[in-house]
DNA sequence: CGGGTTGTGTACGCTTCCGGACACCCACCC
DNA sequence: GGGTGGGTGTCCGGAAGCGTACACAACCCG
């Protein structure tokens, strides 16, 4: 697990990935490669974050915690950002919960010391505030999915953002922990997960998931995917370093981040 | 509507209020206030903001848009923060819509201002910082909520929390209107909002609402209400100013802010 | 006063998803 | 080889909420 300061040895995330050289050279000692297992939890609920993290293979969970106990996931972290905004927010602990969802190797650091970079104001307090920006997106867009679209779409979204995240087509994934994820049941996940399979968009058995159709499973995931995708892609323009994220995936479907301009209200006849 | 520049006429918006005197004179020539009229839409989507606003008594609401050009709210903007944290965060738009719930009184800033006051570093960068992460829980627990519970609670929790905004028992707000901000049909508002009404809860005719009884509105709201409302009330511990939020309202119910730590996967016995 | 508009109650059939349960099959281990 | 446990398919009855539609009451205005 070697903390060998001496190669720059790009890193896979895109946050650390986008920092001019200076800056990277300034905060690779404070940061430290660890393996994240699977289902390792990251942050408890309301208890002060000692580290925060920036994934490279690995993809993070935020859950929103119900009163009976379950959770519903609100937020995914993986190779484009950082677990931990509420250290950047300067507020050191969160309601929810977070956990490895998908393991991996991520970068570490101190949450003192990203307070001190952020107290410096350099290029990475820059990148993690549009990047908050587009979690909030995130987070906001899923929470309105949840509330209108049908189980089926908010599957292929899922499945999408985490192929987005994910180095590879095949991952580990059993409709049981979907289902925690989607907040559905494990049954609901088998017919949704099936149809999708039916349709040859996926291919899956025991725990392991290939994703065989990237474009069909675009076309089968809400309009959301593609409003979330765009925020983060934004994110990342006008940084000093190419930006990949831009001209990847997405298999030419045009969206245009809907209505554009259109107030509330354009609809109901009532 | 006078901008005169000699009243330091203490303001009811929570964050200019938690402000030390000195960073409130800097500020108070930038700040211009305004009257934000009923519906009046604030921020228009993928749009360059050029004011942020403290709201007084008016209240916003941040919508997501579906791509059937319907809505949802995904958060909400009182006197306890500022609508435009994008500008805080160095994004400069955002893929929601925002417009005035409840029209009343705003501070408007200059979306430079603010960016350069956040430059410098004062008392509101701190501020917004913590609130950010306020706003950030308030959307990832109405997320979860969105997906489990019931409509009626909602509608519950929905009404508690514009409460707490609006200066005051009685507000406007038609059926209608709340079910696009609660993202269902306004005949399932008639039936959850009388049920609420039936209980002596609430009471309201002809778009006028009049909370009848707090307490037993907040005994029919889920937890997500008390997560989100000690999350905001924790915002403004440890400022220089006493914080009103902390001793106000919630009834005494207890709440814990949920499961203290408990794992995700303490239920499920599938 | 009469007509139009707006806010509200309600009803019917339907879809989606839930809660709970059961059976099956594969992988792995003793 | 046989057991065991985890992952999956499926089925039932039922609840919640949808889409649509219609009726009525209050209010507004000419």
């Amino acid at each position: 697990m070697e903390t060998s300061p001496q190669t720059p040895d790009s890193p896979r995330n895109r946050l650390l990935a986008a920092l001019p050289p200076e800056d990277w050279e300034r905060l690779r000692p404070g940061l430290e490669r660890v393996r994240m297992e699977l289902r390792e939890v990251v942050f408890e609920p309301n208890r002060t974050i000692q580290h925060v993290y920036f994934p490279e293979d690995a993809v993070i969970s935020i859950l929103g915690l119900m009163e009976d106990g379950s959770a519903v996931e609100t937020a995914t972290v993986g190779c484009e950002g950082m677990a931990g905004v509420p250290v950047f927010l300067g507020a050191m602990q969160m309601a929810g919960q977070a956990f490895a969802q998908v393991p991996g190797e991520a970068w570490r650091m101190p949450a003192g010391a990203l307070r001190e970079e952020v107290r410096r104001g350099g290029a990475l307090a820059q990148l993690l505030g549009r990047y908050t920006q587009a979690l909030f997106t995130l987070v906001a867009q899923s929470s309105a999915c949840n509330r209108k679209h049908p189980v089926e779409q908010r599957c292929a979204r899922w499945l999408l953002m985490t192929h987005d995240r994910v180095g590879g087509d095949t991952f580990e994934l059993t409709q049981h922990f979907l289902s925690q994820m989607l907040g559905v049941r494990r049954a609901t996940v088998s017919e949704a997960a099936g149809a999708l399979q039916a349709r040859g968009l996926i291919d899956y058995s025991r725990g392991r998931i290939t994703v065989e159709d990237r474009a069909g499973l675009e076309a089968a995931a809400c309009a959301c995917y593609a409003i979330i995708r765009a925020e983060f892609a934004r994110m990342l323009e006008g940084t000093a370093l190419p930006t990949p994220l831009d001209t990847a995936r997405v298999s030419e479907g045009g969206m245009t981040t809907a209505g554009d301009g259109a107030p509330v209200g354009a609809e109901d006849p009532e």
